[in-house]
DNA sequence: CTTGAATAGTCATATTCTTGACTATCCAAG
DNA sequence: CTTGGATAGTCAAGAATATGACTATTCAAG
């Protein structure tokens, strides 16, 4: 159950509106912790009702009504407490890594094309990343900034979500370029080609 | 609903039970997806219904009996369906990020200390992913391996588990020996310590 | 000769997450 | 003057996951 904290981490930066901590989960915050909006604002209301997060209701004119939350001093008491406990291992959940262990059975045509498109999603956030910690970072180099600056928690999170998206589109572009060769390789076959094998090698 | 997709990926390399699933789960394809073992019972026995898989008994004389599944024709159709469809982004979960995220506001000696754990285990994982690399490509090197061998899908799924823990150790020795220079920068402080700020520098 | 680890598997409960729909207001483009 | 997108939020139902406990057998260490 560490929605919650990941909640009380962002809202840390300031007072976010139950839409606008939805956004800040879709960009930065997604990068190690995914949620829909709808989680987002029952698990704010779970917080409030504990005393964690408190609103403040604020009226637009030309805006629906909306409820800017904010830590208070017993949400940051739990999230001390949360980052002195032990974490639990990291998990990944990840539909195209299953297709690519499945790819000696399966279509190759179809799974080169996704992993391209991924290619490109990655270097999409790749872009946004070097934009955020640019932004963070203000006039400062990074060496600088992550030596004197404020809050380089955020930068630090997000120095992690940039090396795990070049990990991924170098991946990506390896195995796009693997998996293409191959079944140049062998234009005639269906699932399971019978490439090329130490054995048949010998033979 | 990818565990089932999961499960029949895993399943393309051989009979299992369900034990040694919930095993191949915990190292592996730990890697991208991640399961306990009763959910693994539940979808072999789901599976089993909908005849994606199919499962003999096996009477052991030393252990208790087990019952070993293999995909069938149904469930490879299922998996090539699954590998045409649209890929849902990969998401992660990662406690420790939630916790560097806070990092300017909660306790330093102890985030350090588990970010330096999670390096070891990032490091105890690459050497086992070397490991498991060098079995599979036998005595081929990489390069031929991936052009040639049978059953690449396993092995570059291996490889993105293998960058993404190099990824992981690298940025968390950093992530350590950045918070480490900074506690030591203002000893006497608590949380959200009042470092030197570009506005601060100004004055 | 008892304890603990490994094998092999199951059940029930509770929490969490996802899906899909729904209510509103405002602004801008067509 | 209607449609679509952005803002701001809510509800309910159902699927997926996690937690914890439980039954057995075998082997090896102490």
């Amino acid at each position: 159950m560490a929605l919650r904290h990941a909640v009380l981490a962002a809202l840390l930066d300031g007072e976010l509106s139950g839409y606008q901590l939805a956004k800040a989960f879709d960009l930065g915050v997604a990068n190690f912790w995914h949620a829909l909006p709808q989680q987002l604002y029952a698990e704010l209301a779970k917080l409030e009702r504990e005393g964690l997060v408190a609103g403040r209701q604020v009226v637009q004119e030309t805006r629906p009504t909306k409820r800017l939350f904010h830590v208070t001093d017993a949400g940051l008491a739990e999230l001390e407490r949360f980052a002195s406990a032990a974490s639990k291992p990291s998990f990944v959940r990840d539909d195209l890594l299953v297709k690519v262990q499945a790819a000696d059975h399966v279509d190759a045509a179809s799974l080169i094309t996704q992993v391209e498109e991924r290619a490109a999603v990655a270097e999409a956030k790749i872009d946004l990343f070097r934009r955020i910690l640019r932004k963070m970072r203000g006039g400062l180099n990074e060496e600088e900034f992550l030596r004197t600056g404020r809050r380089v928690g955020p930068y630090l999170t997000c120095l992690r979500g940039l090396a795990f998206e070049e990990g991924n589109r170098d991946w990506c572009l390896r195995t796009a370029a693997i998996l293409r060769e191959r079944s140049a390789a062998t234009p005639r076959e269906g699932a399971a080609p019978a490439l090329a094998s130490p054995e048949v090698a010998r033979a």
